[in-house]
DNA sequence: AATTTAGGACAGCCATGTTGACATATCTTG
DNA sequence: CAAGATATGTCAACATGGCTGTCCTAAATT
């Protein structure tokens, strides 16, 4: 039987510029642990899901944003994902053979190839969101309408605000519409 | 230049079966996308470091866990990061092999060999750690105590609390005793 | 007409995950 | 004590999904 020892209580303080003779930061280990667990559990039910199609998360992360943003083109999708071209271009293709996915050639620039989901996409992001949906509404349950939108307001405090993409933009944009309405 | 779409509003609902019958839950991409950056950036920051150290996300991994539990073994830290012998095996390796962790046989059972990180270790997480604390301060400022105590709560409500390894069943643990005193 | 840009495709490397087999030391049990 | 279970380490081999660098075509821009 291994017993556990306590976790470490260390002094080990900001390292934030901004702060510097400033009264030190205490490590937030709660928040870092219960961020691990809770990615990890969370990117875990769809992990199930998409084994079963022989898919793995970078196809998860390639049509979530092409459902959620039709038309969306390829150097866009390269730099919300942070990938290379080349990475992009394995997963992508297996999604345009197996029909998860369509290209369509610009309107305006009809060298781009704008990327939509199809039918059977929809579906398998539509199975992998909802058991997402589902952990979410189970984690806040137990939450006000004012402790919901503190959770809200901590995730977009944790993101980088500058330089974003194309997709964080609309998202950041979409955000400050909702606190005004 | 690309025009981005706006952001799908579909009818894909929840799949909970405890819920059947009841009134659908709307899907939360806002939440979902929300984790997908804040988790990008948080993990962000350590990376670069590491790169500037040779490690990658496994040894940070690694590293966390001992300097928060020392004396874990090696079986406790195989079912916190759910990889296997294997993958542990080579990690660990390199940061014993550079003198940031060290071993040492169990008292009651020598077989095992628990794991410490050295002055070299605990130097490393505490400059990872300040990091994400930093950004953690960040994003909770602008929060009053009663929405720090909603963040905790959510991302508790995230994790699966069945079946859990001995870490996180500590982590619960100790949380259970923070909300009373 | 020349250059740039959007996208695709090639080869090949690296990190980190996997499985299965097997070895050693030690603990537990009949 | 002998036999079996357990904790750990190690080897070979493989998959996924990152990366770099190079080169190609078609279409837009200058």
């Amino acid at each position: 039987m291994a017993v556990l020892n306590s976790p470490t209580r260390s002094g080990i303080t900001s390292a934030d510029p901004q702060r510097a003779g400033e009264r030190p930061v205490e490590t937030r280990w709660d928040i870092i642990e219960l961020l691990f667990f809770a990615y990890r559990d969370f990117v875990g039910d769809p992990d199930h899901v998409l084994e079963e199609f022989g898919f793995g998360r970078a196809h998860h992360r390639v049509m979530h944003f092409v459902y959620r943003y039709p038309g969306l083109n390829v150097a866009d999708l390269l730099e919300v994902l942070r990938i290379t071209k080349q990475s992009l271009g394995r997963v992508l293709k297996q999604l345009l053979d197996e029909g998860y996915i369509v290209q369509k050639a610009g309107d305006a620039d009809r060298r781009q190839r704008l990327l939509f989901a199809t039918a059977k996409g929809e579906a398998l992001v539509g199975k992998l969101a909802g058991l997402q949906t589902d952990r979410i509404v189970r984690a806040l349950r137990g939450l006000d309408a004012s402790g919901a939108e503190a959770v809200r307001k901590f995730l977009l405090g944790m993101i980088d605000h500058d330089d974003p993409d194309k997709v964080l933009e609309a998202i950041l944009r979409a955000d400050g519409k909702m606190v005004k309405a």
